[in-house]
Parts: structure tokens; C-alpha cells; sequence
DNA sequence: GTTAATAGTGATTCACTATTCACATTATAG
DNA sequence: CTATAATGTGAATAGTGAATCACTATTAAC
């Protein structure tokens, strides 16, 4: 039966939802217009009246999960002024977010999207680096108004934050969801904190 | 012109290596035989006079990296019985074997090689695990000689130990290479130090 | 040197995927 | 109501990569 007729920018969000759908559950690699026309209700030609080509609904993929990533700081940064309660928030929502949203350690750490692609390659390298860049600012105020310790590599403590986070959700990957990523975050917290804290 | 006939382990051990080359420049994704037998010397058809098809030379690979992870701490663990000086040595091998052989970061991030092979799934699965339980097992022994907190939380502990290698492999995928792994593990260390060390 | 086993080759098949296009249908502005 | 722009459809095309096969060349054992 044919589909609906539908706005393109509906279309375009339903898009990117199925694409993300289909990354999380069956991998980067699996992801194919076929796959995403099928699974918005629509034949796959018709996909191309909203998305010029795989290479553009990547990129709106992109553009979704780096718009997730910030807010999800916004957020934080919005509720709490201090830097240690700041980075723990963040912590523990990112775990969360990834928990949900699967398809995103997928794709930052696919090189499928990367490979041939140096402009795309520098879009998620802006990402993670943005992410790390407002990490390594909490960190600096924290060292500013004393509650972190002043001898902290700032730049190494920023990426030992992701690596709370990143290896879990690896383990959570790997182990088809029986490792709990919110758990290690919770236990990891206190760890970090004995580290850069002053007390 | 022909390719020299040659005995089919020296050709399986090529074939790996060539596979590892190319995962290593231009990811995962991009391994096809074709590709392989080429960088090899041969035709893609004669590759299958060594190995049974694309399945088994990533099996291959994945028994080669394994082999490498283990090797590693082998060698560590002969070196020095101080569980934070195995902790360190291992972490220092990790970061220079990750950065000579950026193979690995690909094949363990890569959902390529999962989606749809269980059994290749907990192979990889298991390397990781396995690597994880010997880190573990270095923690337990220094809480038990006193060098390491006994408050520290072991699991969440040894996951952080891998997030000091993790993420910098991303970064330095990611950042073609201009992030220093292996100055990051160096200047991550004092800090990871200072959350699990007894002081 | 003959022979059997081993390794290499090119052609080909098969399945899969992205993309294009001519045509059909639907919504909506006027 | 109707014209037209927007959206949907199926068929066709082209590219890719894995795998098979009949055949050829080389090696090594006897």
C-alpha cells in the first residue's frame, strides 16, 4: 500500500530516528537505505526526496547526537554551579543517554564513517574535542575556586572523565548489555573524585 | 605476472599482516579479500587456498591480537611482582602497542565484526574480559599487600584503568594521529595514582 | 624424470546496495 | 475546483565484493 504523503522535514526526522534505530540494534555497518525506507513505511526511491544520499542522512545522524551531547551539558550547567556536582551530573547523564541511545558509541567509534571521509572525520573529532573542551573548563574553574586539587593535568583528568564512561560502554557493547554502565558510573565517581578533589 | 608459489603458513601469516595493515590505515570497513590479496601479492581467488573465506582471516586476527594483549602482560608480570609497578608497566606497554599497532583499537571498537556472529562477539568479548580479570587480579593483590586502598572498588577500578587507554586510542583515531597516546598515559597516571594508592 | 600434491589465475556467478528515472498519486494554494 | 508542486512507486542500472570453478604452474617426494 502506498504511504502517506508527508512533510519532507517530518520525513527527515524520521529518517535520522531510523537510522539511529537500526545502528543501535544492528550496527553502523548494517545501516542501508533500504533498511531505513523500510522501516519509515516508505519504498527506498523515496527516500531520496529527503535526503540527497546515505552520505547526507549521515550527517543529519551526526548533527542529532552532537545536539544530545551538548544539551546534556547545557542542562548541567544550568542546575548546579559547582564544578565537582557540575562534572558528576554530566556523568552520570551521559551515562544514562548512552544506555538509551546505543546507537551513539556506535557510531563515534566506527571508523565506517570515518574512512574516506576526512570532512566527516573532523565533524566527530569536533565533537568528542568539544565535549572534552567543556570538561577541561569545569575543571580549570574547579581549580579556580579551590574544590579541585591545583597540581591536576587538567587535559589528562578531562579524558580520564570519558574514560569513565567510554570503557563501560565498550563492556556494555561487547557483553550485550549485561555489564550496567549507569552502575560503573556510580562506582567509578567516587574513585575519580578521590583523585582531582581536594579535600 | 605470477606469484611465487609459496607454503601456506608463511601466506597465513601474510594475510594476517596485510589484514592488520589495512585495518590499520583505512578501518575495518575497508578490509575486502580483493584487498588483502593484493597487498599480499596474490590473486583473491588464491587466498582461499589459505583460508576458508573472510571469516576465518578475521578469526586469525583476532588470535593474533589476543595473543599480542597477553604477551604484553606477560612480560609485565615477569618484570615485577609491585602491583602498581605492573599496573604502570602495563599501562606504558598498552599505550606503545596501541600506537605502533592501531589495528586493535579498530577491530575492538568496530561493530563490523560483531553484528550478526555471536560467537565472534564473545571472542572479543572474552580478550577484553580476560584482560580486564588480570587487572583485577594485580588490584586484589596490592589491597591485599597494603599498596592499594582497600576501599577502592576493584571492578569500577580496573574498567578506569582501561578508560586511561580507551578514550586516548578514540582521540588519536580520530585526530589523525596528533593526539599522544602515550604522553597521555604518562601524565594519567600520577592522577590514577593518587585515587587508588595508599598513601 | 615422473607424478601427486600444492598453490596461483582469470572468468564468472551471486547477492546486495545505492542511485536514477519516468510515471502515479496526493495535498494544498489560489 | 483545479493547477501544480510535493511526495511516493516500481523498474532499471551500475557498482561492489565474496565465493566458486576449471584450469595452469610449481614444488617436492619417490
Amino acid at each position: 500500500m502506498r504511504a502517506k504523503k508527508t512533510a519532507s522535514h517530518i520525513r527527515q526526522e524520521q529518517i535520522v530516528e531510523a537510522a539511529l534505530d537500526i545502528i543501535a540494534t544492528e550496527g553502523l555497518h548494517a545501516l542501508s537505505i533500504a533498511g531505513i525506507a523500510k522501516r519509515v513505511g516508505i519504498v527506498s526511491s523515496a527516500l531520496y526526496r529527503h535526503y540527497n544520499g546515505k552520505e547526507e542522512v549521515l550527517d543529519a545522524v551526526l548533527v542529532f547526537i552532537r545536539k544530545r551531547l551538548m544539551s546534556n551539558v547545557d542542562h548541567v550547567v544550568k542546575e548546579t554551579r559547582d564544578p565537582l556536582q557540575r562534572l558528576k551530573r554530566i556523568l552520570m547523564r551521559h551515562a544514562r543517554m548512552l544506555d538509551e541511545n546505543r546507537a551513539i558509541p556506535h557510531v563515534v567509534f566506527s571508523d565506517w564513517i570515518y574512512t574516506g571521509h576526512p570532512e566527516r572525520k573532523a565533524k566527530v573529532a569536533d565533537i568528542i574535542t568539544g565535549y572534552l573542551g567543556i570538561i577541561r573548563e569545569i575543571i580549570k574553574e574547579g581549580k579556580n575556586d579551590g574544590t579541585i586539587r591545583p597540581d591536576t593535568d587538567t587535559e589528562a583528568a578531562s579524558v580520564m572523565f570519558l574514560g569513565m564512561i567510554l570503557p563501560a560502554a565498550v563492556l556494555s557493547n561487547v557483553s550485550e548489555g549485561r555489564f550496567d554502565m549507569v552502575k560503573h558510573a556510580e562506582n567509578a565517581w567516587p574513585i575519580f573524585v578521590r583523585c582531582i578533589a581536594k579535600i
